[in-house]
DNA sequence: ACAAGAAATGAATTTGAATTCATTTCTTCG
DNA sequence: CGAAGAAATGAATTCAAATTCATTTCTTGT
């Protein structure tokens, strides 16, 4: 017995797979779900195609993993900006504004987690995310309506709304890759402003940032 | 010069391109996109699979025109519906709700049509699609803007919201086939509740139906 | 330094469905 | 009827990428 996998060896292979992760984040900001292939991943990340699969099963759970990351990294933003002080109204703008700029300032990317067709484990994924972001929102209607904010209504339905009209504005844009960017903070400042009056709530102005 | 295409055989070419479509249409609705092969298609059209080939260029293109019919069949009802008479309330509050009524009931194919990843010809299409959804709300939120039912907002922006509402609200559902299908009709009101406070108008009452 | 065991490699294989095409069947009209 | 031209057929081919695996390289503990 010569051989026992030390911690040191534990940290490298937990730093590959890491890297596995990030490279495909990285080309998918490149060329999309579609254009990324396995080989191309491993070329991003400095590995083998083969090592890719010693780290993960397949490429569906691999691409699935590397959105449910950003995913979460997203909801996590987003919750921050909903624990934050303020009233629901302010707090609710700031969470929808917070999101549609960082979509809009990595667009490819956005598109690809938010829209793009993709292995039926990275839907899967999606969905997951989806109701995640979701949640986030439906707590701030919450919020609203306990506080007379926002008038009574489903919040369940209302955050699901919410999350579409976001994505909806954000994936039109997004995927005329060949029109010219529209300006990311009038376009997200639009956004916000039609959230806010679909919950009802009064016109927020935005806060020095 | 034994043969020319007579009106007859011309008909016969129509009606057998028709039926292709509509066994995308069957197909679809049976196991969704990423389900239905060309062979199954042409099975369920009554052909041979070399025949698709006959009448139309690629897999993607087929259904992408598949798509596009479904769609603009949808988009002609609910224009129709705006077009109606009565308040842009009102007609705006029929529109959604028809939509959502329809989507409900044929979820499957609602789901394909508005969400499943596909070839991207049919993405394309798809695209196109909700933009002419789109368009229909627009012009109804417009009226309601130049009647002062709704108070002044981006028309163009709102109706990517709504649209992006009401498909996040129907595709949530819709994607979970293993739930008891919520209530068509319940589902259908609550959506279109929350489209309506989206462009503030006041709440409406259904009308009979 | 060496043996034992892991991990990495990347060329070769597999796969699964789209697409093709040589052959067959059908239509038309002299 | 039969020749000419179309259209239909579906088995065979193609293709692109995911996945595998025999070989090589690296690590560890004696």
């Amino acid at each position: 017995m010569a051989y026992r996998r030390t911690e040191r060896v534990q940290e490298q292979l937990q730093d590959k797979r890491d890297r596995i992760l990030q490279a495909v984040r990285a080309v998918v900001n490149e060329v999309g779900f579609r254009g990324a292939q396995v080989a191309t991943v491993a070329e991003a990340a400095g590995v083998a195609t083969g090592t890719v699969y010693r780290h993960f099963p397949s490429k569906g759970e691999l691409f699935a993993e590397a959105l449910a990351l950003n995913a979460g990294h997203e909801v996590s933003v987003m919750q921050a900006v909903a624990d934050s002080e303020g009233t629901a109204t302010a707090r609710l703008a700031d969470a929808i504004r917070v999101f549609a700029l960082r979509a809009v300032r990595a667009r490819r990317l956005a598109w690809a987690m938010i829209a793009e067709p993709a292995e039926p484990e990275v839907d899967a994924a999606r969905l997951k995310s989806r109701r995640a972001f979701a949640d986030v929102l439906q707590g701030l209607i919450e919020d609203g309506i306990a506080g007379a904010e926002f008038p009574p209504q489903n919040a369940r339905i209302a955050a699901a709304g919410l999350i579409g009209a976001l994505t909806e504005g954000l994936v039109g844009p997004l995927a005329q890759d060949a029109e010219a960017p529209p300006n990311a903070l009038s376009l997200s400042r639009e956004i916000t402003a039609f959230c806010l009056q679909a919950v009802s709530a009064r016109p927020y102005e935005e806060s020095r940032s």
